[in-house]
DNA sequence: GGTATGATTGACT
DNA sequence: GTCAATCATACCA
């Protein structure tokens, strides 16, 4: 398999969201043996306005409220499929959304699934990243370290760009947003930060 | 039973 | 920049 890094086992999702989301940053997924390396994540929690798991379980969500290091897939508009990765810290509900990808393996599929060639945009966003990578909701609440899946560690400690989560209503400038600095495969740009005058 | 909404995307002005 | 697609989910009657 290609990919270097260490393999994710349970312990690695026993942690809260944010820390996660910043943690898979240049890690690398796959998805019988298709995929790349995280480059966009973001963090949702329990008790965050913004989850799925906000307001307690629900049939969707529950999922997130199970064992960390599994799979929550949920369709998104009608349309789309978005994955996240369920952790935990303390006792609450709470995952990450892996929302972009720079593909570094089995591109030939993800174009012929994506009918696009474009590298930049194969998995640039959720849902794009799921059409490339055949990720459905048939996936929901399987565990992370066996197959299809196949999750890697980065070696190196990334340069991690921070910024408010894309596409919510609630808790809107909540920065639990985190992507690869200076990637080329983001769904969109981080913010400048502002400077305080 | 009905209805409003959305962790998105692609097409279009 | 605007807007429609498209439907599972959540919530209310």
């Amino acid at each position: 398999m290609k990919g270097s890094g260490t393999a994710l086992s349970s312990a690695d999702f026993m942690m809260s969201a944010p820390r996660l989301a910043r943690r898979l940053i240049g890690a690398t997924l796959f998805v019988r043996g298709v995929g790349g390396v995280i480059v966009e994540t973001e963090a949702y929690d329990q008790t965050d306005e913004a989850s799925h798991a906000f307001g307690g379980m629900t049939a969707r969500s529950a999922v997130l409220f199970g064992p960390a290091g599994h799979a929550y897939v949920y369709r998104s508009y009608g349309i789309h499929w978005c994955l996240n990765f369920v952790c935990r810290e303390t006792g609450h509900a709470a995952g990450v959304l892996i929302r972009a990808l720079e593909p570094t393996a089995g591109l030939a599929r993800m174009i012929a699934r994506r009918h696009l060639t474009d590298p930049r945009r194969l998995c640039a966003g959720p849902g794009r990243l799921c059409e490339a990578l055949a990720v459905t909701g048939a996936m929901n609440g399987k565990p992370l370290d066996e197959r299809p899946f196949r999750i890697l560690l980065p070696n190196v400690k990334p340069l991690v760009a921070v910024g408010p989560r894309i596409g919510i209503s609630k808790a809107a400038s909540t920065p639990w947003r985190f992507g690869l600095k200076g990637s080329r495969y983001l769904s969109r740009p981080f913010p400048v930060p502002s400077v305080a005058r």
